[in-house]
RNA sequence: CGCGGGGUGGAGCAGUCUGGAAGCUCGUCGGGCUCAUAACCCGAAGGUCGUAGGUUCAAAUCCUACUCCCGCAA
């Protein structure tokens, strides 16, 4: 019998699931831990975590450890008697003792199909990858990451055009339903618990900073365009132009291959016409179709180019150091 | 008081330092040319230069306050 939960989750992927749990009548939403609040933003003003807005609208009692492994936060969670704790996106390694707290265990809600990218940004890896299909699994922690027996899975496709924000956007929303499922299995003793394979087939799914957005026009057409997608909206790919960030929102590969003579270096503005902005890559041409130049606000290539008058033979990308390509 | 860029006809920009008739590339509307066009030619409409106040004979431009947008950082 499962009723008394503790929720554990921070940023806006954990949300559905702490709604959907605040929803059901079959369970009573004890507490939720969440990381500290924290300065961000322009003026670092102090924001909580989205997680934590939800726990006060619904009235629930919140707790933010500076760290979860401290003795006082397991003595909380004995007094909190859960029966399970469902945690989702929650930023801390949970520590050995709290893992085994709960008879129901410790449940995960995780953005990808494991045993694949077991990590911090399962969903902006699989668009950067070009993958066809995601997806979301429930497990049964254990000490490792992202390492537990999994419980159930749900297979979601990429649309072409998917990005990591409509991906994400998706996954949330069938991770919630899926942890509701996963309870109710372990609640009636119908969950099968099935062990992961030690390896995972894809790398580790690293954590995402800003400069996982800076972009590589040595690398090929596809690989830039993934990129672009995989990392929309958050943090953004960019490269550089006259000196300033120039933040890519869309492009597309081009599709005539011969096109691709490779004459001009890596970088550099191929064609540009009144309305379009093709730039050369490693391998094809990338056509820019939507930017942002620092300072300014997302905007169509054919307005910056009204605006910015780029000229043919122009470098994207160049770094300061200077170093001549030959 | 974290650092920084910006708010100029519908869009993107210049002009601001060195006050003195509102500009560029487009778009829109009308006309022309063309088999045709994101092409070209002719013409037109459209702006209290973010808001309020100040300095000045004169302010987009200098000073003060405010407001909105954005990049970095976290």
């Amino acid at each position: 019998m499962i009723r008394n939960v503790v929720f554990m989750g921070t940023p806006d992927f954990a949300v559905g699931t702490l709604q959907a749990l605040i929803d059901s009548p079959d369970y009573e939403v004890r507490a939720v831990f969440t990381q500290p609040d924290k300065a961000r933003g322009r003026g670092k003003a102090m924001q909580m975590p989205p997680v934590k807005e939800t726990a006060l609208a619904a009235g629930i009692p919140v707790f933010q450890p500076e760290k979860i492994r401290e003795r006082q936060w397991l003595e909380e969670l004995k007094r909190l008697q859960p029966d399970v704790i469902v945690v989702v996106a929650f930023g801390q390694i949970i520590p050995k003792e709290i893992l085994e707290l709960p008879p129901g265990g410790c449940i995960n809600v995780h953005a990808s199909l494991l045993p694949s990218y077991r990590g911090a940004a399962p969903i902006q890896w699989a668009v950067i990858n070009g993958d066809r299909e995601s997806g979301v699994t429930t497990m049964w922690m254990d000490a490792g990451l992202d390492t537990g027996d999994m419980i159930l899975k749900e297979v979601v496709p990429l649309a072409p055009d998917e990005t990591g924000g409509s991906l994400f956007d998706k996954l949330s929303a069938v991770g919630a339903k899926l942890l509701l499922r996963t309870l109710e299995a372990i609640g009636d003793g119908t969950a099968q618990y099935e062990p992961q394979p030690q390896e995972s087939p894809t790398p580790y799914a690293a954590m995402l900073t800003k400069k996982d957005g800076r972009i590589d026009w040595a690398k090929s057409a596809a690989q830039i365009e993934r990129l672009i997608r995989g990392l929309n909206p958050w943090p953004s790919a960019y490269t550089t132009y006259r000196g300033k960030t120039l933040k890519l929102w869309a492009a597309e590969v081009q599709a005539d291959a011969g096109a691709a003579a490779g004459a001009a270096a890596p970088g550099t503005a191929a064609e540009v016409t009144k309305t379009s902005l093709k730039i050369q890559t490693g391998d094809g041409l990338l056509s820019i179709l939507e930017v942002q130049p620092e300072g300014k606000k997302r905007m169509p290539v054919d307005a910056f180019l009204r605006g910015y008058q780029v000229l043919p033979g122009e470098r994207f990308g160049e770094e300061m150091s200077g170093a001549p390509i030959p």
